[in-house]
DNA sequence: TCTCTTTCTGACCGTATGGTCAAGGTTGAG
DNA sequence: CTCAACCTTGACCATACGGTCAGAAAGAGA
């Protein structure tokens, strides 16, 4: 039962299996793309037979969708640095802070997203269209207000927007070019923290706002 | 015979052949990833029997291989405005503004090259490794003279790098999501203008050299 | 025109993949 | 303890894909 606070045998299995698979799948979908990706690689990665998934996945694209669902989350919720900000320097610095931490922490949901937006969207053309669409006029809005304020200079807030994401998301997504130019070896984290401070040192004073 | 300048028929015949299916791979590699795309609709595409392609790409991999270094060349060749520049406002100006070109004129090349690093660069690493650590710490090296010179601000060469690299790239790669917050129309001339006006003038503002 | 080489193509093949299913195991409420 | 709901899985299937091939067509040189 669930009534309670108790969690059952079961209810925690079957937890721990969709958290295995998405995992599993999040990494294969990330490494091969969605076509290149099988639901038999996904399966032994999960330590799963195949014909698990599909019990709890009917289909390769129902669990895509799911992958690619969960980034977004992680994606929006690093939004809300953006909003507790009394201005541009404090709310643009602790946004790119936070779109950096998850591109080291996130690697392959980064790479799925993108994959996913590269190929057209197909499967969530409709987040693109209402959150994220709402999401970019309310803080495209914000900046103007900063910039009318006098808080930092002219500059087009949209572009400013895509730069904050192409910047931070390159870290994940050319994550093994920029190992391979790091002689081979990932970022440590002196050089994370490097890349980190490049990032808004350039954006801060490229806006004006430090 | 060919000796001459004259190009015979069959020569001619191959060279179009050749590059219908270039470029309709490109587009069908950029669109559906190296695991979704299919020789046959690249075949399709390129208005030939699948059969044909096997004719002059002997397997798939052969070509995706020529896609992926046909635009390697182009990325190189728009590195050429890095070098005949007194400083950085005019080198990393013009650097931009060739690679916001590319990125508006090849976007499915783009895509391709970053579906393949995305993927960890199984196909073109050997370039990574020699020719792009090459010039990546050429660039780095002028950068730093020109910091040492005190003709811009003490950043992280490599790190600058890869902001331009991010920035102008997603122009193109992320080309379906700017399109969808533009109201669903691709960036008019005009945008596309604006667009290199604020990368220019946000990075140059940044690296101190505007 | 004749002949040799290059190009073209429909039909075919083996394999790998996404998905199904039926039978057997496990869990938990009453 | 019982039974219904839920979970697990090996075996299986249809399809689609990359690649092959034999022979026809077309071009180039003589």
């Amino acid at each position: 039962m669930a009534a309670s606070g108790r969690i059952s045998k079961r209810d925690a299995t079957r937890r721990e299996n969709e958290a295995r698979i998405l995992a599993a799948a999040e990494k294969v979908f990330a490494e091969a793309g969605f076509g290149g990706a099988t639901m038999q690689l996904i399966a032994d990665m999960a330590g799963l037979p195949k014909a698990n998934l599909h019990y709890y996945f009917a289909t390769k694209e129902e669990l895509y969708r799911k992958v690619v669902q969960q980034i977004f989350e992680i994606w929006l919720h690093a939004a809300d640095s953006f909003d507790d900000a009394p201005g541009p320097v404090e709310a643009i610095g602790a946004y790119i802070d936070a779109k950096m931490e998850i591109s080291r922490r996130h690697p392959f949901g980064s790479k799925v997203w993108a994959s996913e937006v590269m190929h057209g969207a197909p499967v969530i053309q409709d987040y693109l269209e209402t959150t994220l669409r709402e999401w970019t006029k309310g803080r495209a809005g914000l900046i103007q207000r900063w910039i009318d304020e006098g808080k930092m200079a002219p500059v087009d807030p949209r572009h400013l927007l895509y730069m904050l994401w192409a910047t931070t998301q390159h870290y994940a997504d050319f994550g093994h070019q920029i190992e391979t130019l790091n002689g081979g070896r990932p970022l440590s984290d002196r050089q994370w923290k490097a890349a980190k401070e490049s990032v808004k040192t350039i954006i801060l004073r490229g806006i004006g706002a430090a």
